[in-house]
DNA sequence: AATAGCGTTACGCAGAGTGAAACGATCATG
DNA sequence: CATGATCGTTTCACTCTGCGTAACGCTATT
């Protein structure tokens, strides 16, 4: 979408235009970018060099971008700060990491906590697979819901009616082949609060050629019992053989 | 500092005066807000309701915060994304957060990882002791780079003349008891990159009851052997005895 | 029932934010 | 080595963006 159309899209939503064409210059910055060039970034957010070396100061003399010797630009510190802020607010990192690395250990494959951000889930902690091949999610990645185990079991106790929601809520697991990429079959499992709502989902990933529905079993057993003992350790109760819950739907916008 | 001040401020160093207002947003927010409400956001920033509505607006748009369904705020997922980005930028996750823990297990004390980012050092990654005392640094702070081993540590490898530099460079780590935190005592250690540039330092803190210089010599065992391993793994040689070193000074800004 | 404080909307105004043009420096190419 | 391209930066006239006051309806508190 063109940089004018963002504008008048800013302004008829009563926003500041000026506020959002900065933070698209902190959204230019991909994953591989080490640094960007003041004439790159301008590229990218289709404005003019002056108007995005403004931007670059102001961002800057917040901390949200570094400029290097060279001019070029990198991702500022306040990032870090603002994004452990962002991960410290559901307060449950001193439980979530190690259960993850448990279940990594475990199962053998990649393990990842995922939330649910809007219509999106979020990934909010990782542990790789300790084997060289392995599933690779990214902190910070925001992935689809209806694509994946993770996502599936997210919109199962948000309260999302039908299958496969409904077998999801009896069952209290789901598994995926390839749903969401080709090449990766996951599990997943709720993860409840005090308040018996849904936190976030615990999943294993692993490419399909090592997840089949024998691994499935396999992994569900550790899977299960950490889900249910990070549930316990977040003040939310586990029911015996995971029998039907009804829960109201938990919303977070 | 006033509002108006920052405005003025902004305006003289080639910024965008409402792009460091709503930055001053985000910024309101610390690490005991679970959310906030506009009119708390608007005392704290110093401007108008509207004002900062129409900047909620924008953030929300963007991703960097979250309108609660009771109308107040929290910090967003694109936080949670930028600054995963930001600490993969230095690309050593995978090499830190193992030798994090090994540090914390074998000392029993709060391990953390700091890098230099301008006149400040900020911790990038941190395990907490596995006992119930124990020193909690936190993911995002920025620290003095003159107060406390790592800062200190970091200031030798950049060059810092005099001393205690001259020493902690033939020394090859440094040891602090209550310099920066009354209570809490630190020792730290260097880890290069493979052009032998300092990348940061490796920490271990506790508090000064536990730690005294018999400690010291205990942890610093393991903390050399973990940083060394750290250094070789990113690349970097390891010097026997760790002798006097005089490296060219490695600028980040 | 009265009051305080909330989030939101409307609107006129002033200056903030803008981008074209130009400059000197650096880099790439022949 | 000369030339052209691209870089980051500065200037400046213009316009429309961003602003805060005032007011409103709603909710919570006393």
């Amino acid at each position: 979408m063109p940089r004018q159309a963002l504008d008048i899209e800013a302004r008829e939503e009563g926003g500041v235009i000026a506020v959002e064409r900065a933070l698209a210059v902190l959204d230019a910055f991909t994953a591989d970018d080490r640094s960007l060039s003041l004439a790159e970034l301008a590229r990218r957010v289709g404005l003019s060099k002056p108007t995005v070396l403004r931007f670059t100061k102001s961002l800057a003399r917040a901390g949200y971008l570094v400029r290097n010797d060279d001019a070029t630009f990198r991702l500022g510190p306040k990032l870090a700060r603002l994004g452990a802020m962002y991960q410290a607010s559901f307060r449950i990192e001193d439980y979530v990491q190690p259960a993850l690395r448990r279940l990594a250990q475990e199962t053998g494959e990649s393990a990842a906590f995922y939330v649910q951000e809007g219509d999106k889930r979020l990934c909010l902690f990782r542990v790789d697979s300790p084997q060289s091949i392995g599933h690779r999610a990214r902190t910070g990645d925001l992935l689809p819901l209806d694509r994946g185990a993770p996502g599936r079991v997210l919109l199962a106790f948000s309260g999302e009616p039908g299958e496969p929601y409904d077998q999801i809520r009896r069952d209290g697991f789901y598994a995926t082949f390839g749903e969401r990429d080709p090449q990766v079959a996951s599990i997943a499992c709720p993860v409840f609060g005090h308040g018996q709502e849904v936190i976030g989902v615990l999943g294993v990933a692993g490419p399909t050629g090592r997840i089949d529905t024998h691994a499935v079993a396999r992994h569900l057993e550790p899977l299960r019992s950490i889900a249910d003992e990070l549930t316990r350790q977040l003040g939310g109760k586990t029911e015996s053989h995971h029998s039907t819950r009804r829960l109201r739907a938990s919303t977070r916008a």
